[in-house]
DNA sequence: TTAAATGTTGTCTCTTTGGTCAATCTTTAT
DNA sequence: ATAAAGATTGACCAAAGAGACAACATTTAA
């Protein structure tokens, strides 16, 4: 739907087709699927929001599970930003402001992927169970080092860092998997720039303010962000 | 299916049946819809759950929608415990770490009305956006009055009430909704005692220590709680 | 005891849906 | 130009599911 025909004039370069409207399929399939959940998705409204035949789509995708499982994956692998390259070297408060601004920022702005992972999870990751168990384990095993050396060498007070983590992600991404609720309760439309800055102060200085050592020095970078309210 | 046939012996008392089916039914409903959700779930899994003939579901429940109605209506109300009867007068601490500690331990031990209010409120409330906009709004506004009312007295620091429970809720939840993805992150298989009152302690210790003024004294059923660890 | 109220259930219907297929059209490579 | 590869699409099918219903059984109240 939305992004289908990229720069793309009029000619038709050889296999440029199919990557096209998978493209498309794919993006109209994330956003049924965000709110509606598989089995509240049928491949007819796919079909109709990709503005193509539904035997179309049943072309480029062998079926709904398989079509379900290719969405999964993109929003995965697009998901592999932030909290990266982070070494023992690292300021923690730097670390971690700039990784709970990307999420609520990333909540606020483009829900789907996270509702639809949320979605998923709830019904028990019967397709993301694999890629729990194994990949993502690894990257959480990966930053609790990180966050264990920090521990250590003082810069981090001693909490647990998987719960941290968890903390993290459930509160961020609650302005995502929950905006219907959050907007009613504010009695909004929709985020708009100076609520999420404001989120991203409170989640930042809530967090922060109680992992960080108290008597560590702010940097320069935080005071900088808070002048902006 | 679980607590289906109470007490009663053999002995039939007026309208005490339906009460019994409308349970069992409920119960079953419940949790199906909670990790299918709504179209996942056909009414055929819902009367073998209960064990009963589909027909006699439709005895009892009009519709699945209404059905699906009477399962979150019946969640809303089991719900109204937790944060009730607060006043300016009480002490922040003690009040936030029950609230947490309930939040968490519900979580945990029942994670199945939060998974379905959680599907309910990704896609986008259908049911239960009135209940919000009157209902939840009304208490959220009372709440954020007691807290606002505990800032100006200087117990609580200058912080947003309203993203304070957001923080709770979400982070509180999380154990619910996610307890997939944290049981296979943390390699486990279920929520043990020990883990719980470890996330207890985790979440007051940081939401706490965040929002309470540094220099309050701590209260005594604070350490004492700490003393289990 | 008996009639009304309440509860039970097998069967049927109509709709939706995932998926298939073959006929047809378009693009690409030679 | 032309044949092979790729893409499009209407029609069709079998399965699943929500719901209706009538016939039958049980419970309750008189």
């Amino acid at each position: 739907m939305t992004t289908a025909k990229r720069n793309t004039p009029k000619r038709y370069k050889p296999g440029k087709i199919r990557e096209q409207n998978d493209l498309r399929i794919l993006e109209a399939a994330e956003s049924l699927f965000a709110i509606q959940g598989f089995k509240g998705t049928s491949m007819m409204q796919i079909a109709e929001k990709a503005d193509l035949p539904k035997a179309n789509v049943h072309y480029y995708f062998k079926s709904k599970s398989a079509l379900y499982g290719k969405v999964l994956e993109r929003i995965i692998t697009s998901w592999n930003a932030g909290l990266e390259n982070i070494t023992p070297e690292d300021d923690p408060q730097i670390v971690l402001t700039h990784y709970i601004e990307a999420k609520v920022r990333n909540a606020c702005e483009n829900p789907l992927p996270s509702k639809l992972f949320a979605t998923e999870i709830i019904a028990g990751a019967p397709y993301l169970k694999g890629y729990i168990k194994d990949d993502m384990r690894q990257w959480l095993r990966e930053k609790t080092q990180v966050f264990n050396t920090w521990i250590e060498q003082g810069k981090l007070l001693p909490v647990d860092p998987a719960r941290l983590i968890f903390l993290i992600w459930s509160s961020t991404q609650h302005y995502a998997d929950f905006d219907a609720q959050v907007l009613l309760l504010t009695n909004r439309q929709e985020y708009d720039e100076k609520e999420i800055i404001k989120t991203q102060q409170f989640l930042t200085r809530m967090i922060c303010q109680a992992v960080l050592p108290k008597d560590a020095p702010r940097s320069n970078y935080t005071q900088q962000k808070e002048a902006i309210a």
